[in-house]
DNA sequence: CGGTATCCGATATGATACTG
DNA sequence: CAGTATCATATCGGATACCG
């Protein structure tokens, strides 16, 4: 007998959010830009062991799918700020009620301490 | 000049739910459960193009960090339940809101439809 | 039925050096 | 300063065969 197939909006629509959020870095250069705009050498400086290859990376695809705005500004040497879209504002407090579920759900030693830069 | 490395709990809190949910097939086996319990075979059946192996490391993580449980039942050939525990179900209005807000911010076109089994 | 075992390719992440 | 380019590695996910 094969795999039923049917389409399922709510689930499809998981799936594409966990495709936008869901990796290494995004949820936490999302939380670094929730208290306004940074520019690249402070997120880099924010978030340890990343490395630059990466960090453009994900900045680059947060922009496509509309999360963050990139705006360079024309001088010498270069700056570029990055900021919350609107739909990115719009991830805050699900994010926020993720990190909530964990400290609900778990106790500090259930996860191991990480160490991450913040403001 | 070096990085600071700053503790934060909020976004250490984020990281550990995104290593407990987010991959690609953590959600929506979460989801399936939503309604009740599963038996490995139909899990199998409901997530096309998901292998036996990745489908029982899956479980088995989320067996571990306290989202799912097992039940085996002492039969042949033999039986496997699995539910959402009570951590499992607090997680769904979670990613209720998650899939609420890709429909919300994107147009069906800019994001490919998926072909998820369901109910 | 509900898995394991083995192998393998794809993708994600990282270190380092170089550049406009 | 804000990236690219290149190379290396690690983890993830998948195909297939076999097992109690």
């Amino acid at each position: 007998m094969g795999r039923k197939v049917i389409d399922n909006p709510n689930v499809c629509s998981l799936v594409h959010a966990m495709n936008v959020i869901g990796n290494k870095w995004k949820p936490i250069l999302i939380y670094l830009l929730a208290n306004g705009s940074l520019r690249f050498g402070k997120l880099l400086m924010f978030t340890p062991t990343i490395s630059k290859k990466v960090l453009t990376e994900q900045l680059r695809e947060l922009e496509e799918d509309g999360i963050i705005i990139r705006k360079k500004y024309a001088e010498i040497p270069p700056r570029v700020e990055y900021s919350l879209s609107k739909k990115g504002k719009a991830l805050l407090p699900i994010l926020k009620s993720l990190s909530q579920w964990t400290q609900d759900s778990y106790n500090e030693i259930e996860f191991e301490a990480c160490r991450i830069v913040t403001l």
